[in-house]
DNA sequence: TCTGAAGGTTATAGTAACTATAAGGTCAAT
DNA sequence: ATTGACCTTATAGTTACTATAACCTTCAGA
C-alpha cells in the first residue's frame, strides 16, 4: 500500500469534494475506510485521490452512487470483459436522453406560458388559467 | 362549500395521483385537510379535484412543491398583479434551461465514451481509463 | 508556554418528494 | 359471515447530501 499523505481536507481541496462528503462516501462504503494517524485523523494516498476523482467524474455524468459502486468494482476486475461497463454507459445515456426529452417538453410549455403573460391581475392571468383548466 | 363526492381513491383515479401522495400533500399542507365521512374516510369535492390537477400540471413543469405552494396562494389572490406568477415561470424556465445544459453535456460525454468501447478486457477499457485518468 | 483559529472526530437530524410497510378499520358483495 | 378492495394511522426507507452540536488536535503567533 502506498504512502498516506493527505488529510481529508487536503484531499477535499485536490478533488473539489467536501470533507463531509468524503466521510459520507466512506460510511456508505464506496470509498474504503481510510487509515488513521495516531490521533485518529483520516489519511489518504494518491490511490484514494484517484478513486475519488473517478467518483467525481462519474457523478458528473449523472451516475448514481449505486452505479458508481458497481463501476468501481468492475474497474478492479482487470481480467473481466468490459461489457458490463459498456452496458452501464449505454443505460446511463438512455436515462439522460429520457430526462432531456422531459426537460425539453417542460421548456416548451414554460416558454409558451411565459409568452402569454400580459401583466394584469391574477383573475385574468392566462398562466394561472392554463395551470388550472387545461386537461 | 361544495359537495364532497370522491374518496381518496376516486380522486386518485381521476387525477393520476396516488392516494398516498394525496395524503402526503394534505400532511404538508399544500392541499387543505379533507373533510371526513362518518367513518373517517376523506371526502373530496370538484374544487379539490381542480386543485390537485393544478398541482399535477405544475409538477409536470418541474415546479417544486414549495413553488407550487406559492403559486396556489397567488392563484387565490385574484386582485393581485400576476407579476409574481410570471416571475416564477421565468425562474423555472431558467432552471430548466440550466438542467438542460448540464444534461446535454452529459449526453455528449456519454456518447463519446460509448463510442470508444471496443469490447476487450477491463484492463484495456477506454471507458474505465477515461473515468480514471482524465482531469 | 499559552492561546486561538483552523482543522479534525463522532453522532444525529434535516432536506425533497415520495414509497414501502405494518397493523388495523370499513364497505359492498357473495 | 366472510372475502376482497378499499380506507385509516404511524413509522421507516429512499438519494445524496447538508447542517448542527459537542468535542479533540494541530500549529502559528504573542
Amino acid at each position: 500500500m502506498s504512502k498516506k499523505i493527505f488529510t481529508v481536507g487536503q484531499l477535499a481541496d485536490r478533488t473539489g469534494i467536501k470533507p463531509v462528503t468524503i466521510r459520507y462516501y466512506e460510511k456508505i462504503g464506496i470509498l474504503p475506510a481510510a487509515s488513521r494517524s495516531e490521533s485518529g485523523y483520516r489519511l489518504y494516498s494518491v490511490e484514494d485521490h484517484s478513486k475519488l476523482l473517478f467518483i467525481r467524474r462519474s457523478r458528473a455524468l449523472g451516475f448514481s452512487l449505486g452505479d458508481i459502486r458497481e463501476l468501481l468494482s468492475l474497474a478492479d476486475s482487470q481480467q473481466e470483459s468490459c461489457a458490463g461497463v459498456d452496458a452501464k454507459v449505454e443505460q446511463q445515456l438512455e436515462q439522460v436522453r429520457s430526462r432531456l426529452k422531459d426537460l425539453r417538453a417542460m421548456e416548451q410549455e414554460l416558454k409558451r406560458l411565459s409568452a402569454c403573460c400580459e401583466g394584469g391581475m391574477i383573475m385574468d392571468c392566462r398562466i394561472i388559467e392554463t395551470l388550472s383548466c387545461k386537461t
